[in-house]
RNA sequence: GGAAGGUUAGCUCAGUUGGGAGAGCAUCUGCCUUACAAGCAGAGGGUCACAGGUUCGAGCCCUGUACUUUCCACCA
């Protein structure tokens, strides 16, 4: 038996524990088929990153599911690896590049540019993958990916020529979201909208040979360079005349007709809308209709073109909304400035402003392959946990447009589209090609890549080997549970589900287990500008991975975002540090064999104390188990800590001590549910703090290599005790009562004196005798059939009457008045539940098992009566 | 404009089919009781945002109001 250090340091452990698993090759799945499979792939966090909170909480809980499953019997596979983030990951090389060799990715060239980036991923691609490790996640690392990697590559080729020749990939030109500081193409779901304050210019334009004018309103000035007509509603009667006419653009004196059309909404602004087709989707559809010219005034880093833009080439586009502003007042065109918030795109990498811009692009065709997905989840087939997630899911897949899949980044998937250079010929094509297969010329390969979330999409079958059909797929997919946060369902998990329906004819997952985002003690969203991101690794360092663990996994339900505080890292560390005080308490007092510890009991020798905690416990389990089947993962822990704490230690354990430290066969029994029990709370923890609970299972006597492949524990019809669990809940209430009463008289509990209990429950006090001296400061134990002195400090409970003689200290006028008081709020107790007794539709109507309850109740009230009664007639 | 959530103790939050509200931290009192002061034993503290409704019974279900958070869409 090996004794625990003094003091709880699980910096002393962790790494050691961590390490012997992996050795071991407990995470890889059993491969016993008769075992039901369980499966779950990790969100991939990026390649280049840094652990923070968020990846903390996912991989706590995925962790938490994973090991409970696999204690429960499930062969678990826990699929780990990292995406390699396209835009994120490009950035932060090309900023190395800048700051340490003054290089951009172009003076490199793009076969150079990448070498450097594939160096960077090689360099921090094992950062993180061993910063999970440090959380204690017990992924099969045998089998970790990247999305780039071969396998995955595949993949995405195959994917992407798939729905190429079904006509669900095409290219076209149309409007799209530029970020101009990442120089990239972007989906609609990468744009984020915030609201800043802006100007609303109101600006005449001329009617052509007229001495007419439409005033129009715009927050973008600049991009009028690029107008190509000015709306108005068909059945707005202002303008109806104008209709037809043709406009002097001011400034640039190009010649844009009016033209009418629904899209204008008559009561907003002037009732007359510019219209730039090439820098505004709603304009570039309302071009479409009337088949307006396009003409793009942007440069790519948003400075204005040089064809169209006359003097005002080459400024940016805020310089040349400056200028222009500036020359339509000189022109006496400007009308008015009117102050506006407005809604404005940014790049959700570097929250630059996204330019709206025409240009030729991938896109995914949505529609086809929403259906079959929202299908799936209207069906119930994949369940969002919570619920209402579901919602939030649907919403987006029936309004979401088609998919911008192209990026115009060296680092990702390169589009596998080759183009002739002789005969202009496209082919889409799984392999490399040289040559056009036409004309046999020489090929280019597009030079775009995909979105980093397409690859993401396909991680739950590509991790698995597809598009082989391997043994993985057949047995782990779909997967059980995705765990992730609310904020990439549409990035991640909406692509994933279409993905899977489209591929494999079947959802990815059966689960979504959606969790909230970890804020700061403030209730701030955690930012590196903000600087009030907490790094789990330095928590680990101080606190330890379990707490960490703790901390994350309680005290908030599932969905909701949480706050993390030093407060609740250091409860988390306290709980820890409790369990670890206990077992010691445990561990010192075992002399006896593992053998003879673990030996089977016989019932006889157990103790009405034994019987309740053990039939405390097997309640424990079955909660456990439930919450943890209905992913109410915080519930369950929260349970699992006040079993311990409350239950264990402050109960059972005080009780037990009488026994242990008299020796002998009872204490013999004692120790046998002490380590039975306390073993139980190991197992049931395990999954929640893996390191604290292995190593004290490994100090304990214990009958399994690990405690990680231990049996968990389960509900047993057998360890069902309810006359023994009433019985100490009776002497429990008498020690309460007991210890209420001294302190309320300030005795100190190294103050004893006599108890004597008038009680028709003698057995049960006869048997709490020990019990009853140790933790209710008894000098002895008189169970008596009547207490006639009157100088006792009396205590009414329904378990019976206590006196405890301490006349010295009893102010007996304070004790009258205290006990009538009690009687008063007794009686009020019982008027209340007569009452509801006496309620002809209560007693109706409500279930059998809360009409007992009530009768229960009621008759505990009646017993503390009787004793109250007694008690005022001899102080009276 | 649409949708979802929140409003419960001083603070942060639980509260799982409706059956007289809990935890952690904080506060107050008393304890170094031979596992633990990162602890032990007690105590105080809540018209569960507001107004109606359903029900024998509502923190929980329904309607409305107020404040608040987030997401989506977007009228230039």
């Amino acid at each position: 038996m090996k004794e625990l250090a003094k003091n709880y340091n699980p910096a002393e452990f962790e790494d050691r524990i961590y390490e012997n698993w992996c050795d071991k090759g407990y995470f890889k799945p059993d491969s016993d088929k008769k075992k039901p499979a369980f499966s779950i792939v990790i969100p991939p966090p990026n390649v280049t990153g840094q652990l923070h909170m968020g990846h903390a909480l996912d991989e706590t809980l995925q962790d938490i599911l994973v090991r409970t499953k696999r204690m429960q019997g499930y062969s678990t596979l826990w699929v780990p690896g990292t995406d390699h983030a396209g835009i994120a990951t490009q950035i932060k090389v090309e900023e190395a590049l800048r700051e340490n060799e003054g290089l951009t990715r172009y003076d490199l060239g793009r076969e150079k540019f990448l070498e450097r980036v594939w160096d960077w991923k090689n360099q921090y691609g094992n950062r993180i993958i061993n910063q999970l490790k440090k959380l204690g996640s017990s992924c099969d690392w045998s089998r970790e990916r990247f999305t780039m990697d071969e396998g995955c590559s595949k993949a995405v080729r195959e994917v992407f020529v798939n729905l190429y020749n079904k006509g669900l990939i095409y290219r076209g030109y149309r409007i799209i979201n530029w970020c101009p500081r990442c120089l990239t193409a972007l989906s609609d779901a990468e744009v984020e909208y915030s609201e800043q304050a802006g100007s609303f210019w109101h600006i005449r334009y001329p009617v052509k040979d007229s001495d007419e004018f439409v005033t129009i309103a715009t927050t973008r000035p600049e991009t009028m360079l690029g107008d190509t007509a000015v709306a108005v509603h068909p059945e707005d009667e202002r303008y109806a005349h104008l209709v037809g006419k043709t406009l002097i653009l001011p400034i640039v004196n190009r010649e844009i007709p009016v033209v009418a059309d629904e899209y204008v909404e008559k009561d907003f602004g002037t009732g007359c809308v510019k219209i730039t087709p090439a820098h505004d989707p709603n304009d570039f559809e309302v071009g479409k209709r009337h088949n307006l010219e396009i003409i793009k005034v942007m440069n790519d880093d948003a400075t204005i073109s040089a064809e169209y833009g006359g003097k005002y080439a080459g400024m940016d586009r805020y310089e040349a909304r400056k200028a222009l502003v500036s020359d339509l007042e000189a022109g006496g065109y400007l009308v008015k400035i009117e102050p506006c918030s407005h809604n404005v795109g940014t790049c959700y990498r570097c929250k630059t402003t996204v330019e709206p811009l025409t240009s030729d692009q991938w896109f995914v065709k949505m529609e086809p392959l929403a259906k079959p997905a929202l299908e799936v989840v209207k069906s119930g087939e994949v369940k969002f946990e919570p619920e209402r997630f579901s919602k939030t899911y649907i919403n987006w897949m029936e309004n979401c447009h088609d998919w911008c899949i192209s990026r115009q980044l060296w680092w990702g998937h390169r589009i596998p589209a080759f183009y002739c250079q002789e005969c202009g010929h496209m082919e889409v094509s799984k392999t490399d090609i040289e040559k056009c297969p036409r004309c046999n010329g020489k090929v280019e390969q597009e030079s775009d890549v995909l979105d980093t979330w397409f690859s993401s999409a396909l991680w739950p079958f590509s991790t698995m080997g597809w598009p082989d059909k391997t043994e993985e797929l057949k047995r782990y997919y779909p997967t059980s549970v995705l765990v992730t946060g609310y904020d990439i369902i549409f990035f991640w998990v909406a692509r994933m589900i279409f993905s899977g329906m489209e591929h494999m004819g079947e959802k990815p997952f059966s689960t979504v287990f959606i969790h909230g985002l970890v804020r700061d003690a403030k209730g701030r969203k955690m930012s590196k500008s903000l600087g009030n991101g907490i790094d789990p690794l330095k928590v680990i360092e101080q606190y330890g991975a379990d707490a960490l663990r703790f901390a994350l996994a309680t005290g908030n339900a599932p969905g909701n975002d949480m706050r993390f505080s030093d407060e609740k890292i250091e409860s988390a560390r306290n709980f820890a540090n409790k369990l670890w005080n206990a077992s010691r308490f445990v561990l010192m007092n075992l002399d006896e064999t593992d053998e003879e510890l673990l030996a089977p009991y016989d019932e006889g020798e157990l103790a009405i104390e034994d019987k309740w905690i053990l039939s405390r416990f097997n309640a424990l389990a079955k909660t456990v188990n439930d919450n943890v089947d209905s992913y109410e993962l915080g519930v369950a822990l929260s349970e699992i800590y006040s079993f311990s704490w409350d239950t264990f230690c402050d109960w059972y354990i005080e009780m037990a001590k009488s026994r242990i430290f008299e020796g002998g066969a009872a204490a013999l029994t004692a120790k046998r549910v002490l380590v039975k029990v306390l073993t139980g709370i190991l197992k049931l923890l395990h999954p929640y703090m893996p390191f604290i609970t292995e190593e004290i299972y490994q100090a304990l006597p214990h009958a399994d290599e690990s405690i990680m492949i231990s049996e968990y524990p389960a509900f047993d019809e057998s360890l069902v005790y309810k006359t023994e669990e009433a019985d100490v809940e009776r002497i429990i209430t008498s020690i309460t009562a007991i210890r209420q009463r001294r302190a309320e008289m300030n005795v100190p509990p190294s103050k004893k004196a006599k108890l004597y209990v008038v009680t028709k429950y003698a057995d049960t006090f006869r048997r709490a005798e020990k019990i009853l001296l140790k933790l209710a400061s008894a000098s002895e134990v008189i169970i008596t059939d009547e207490y006639s002195s009157d100088d006792a400090v009396m205590i009414a409970t329904d378990a019976g009457s206590l006196y405890i003689p301490l006349s010295e200290v009893i102010d007996f006028e304070k004790e009258r008045a205290r006990l009538t008081a009690e009687m008063k709020k007794n009686d009020s107790e019982i008027e209340r539940i007569e009452k509801k007794l006496a309620n002809e539709g209560f007693v109706a109507k409500a279930p059998a098992a809360v009409i007992e309850g009530e009768r229960a109740k009621l008759a505990k009230y009646l017993d503390v009566r009787e004793s109250l009664k007694a008690a005022l007639a001899k102080l009276n």
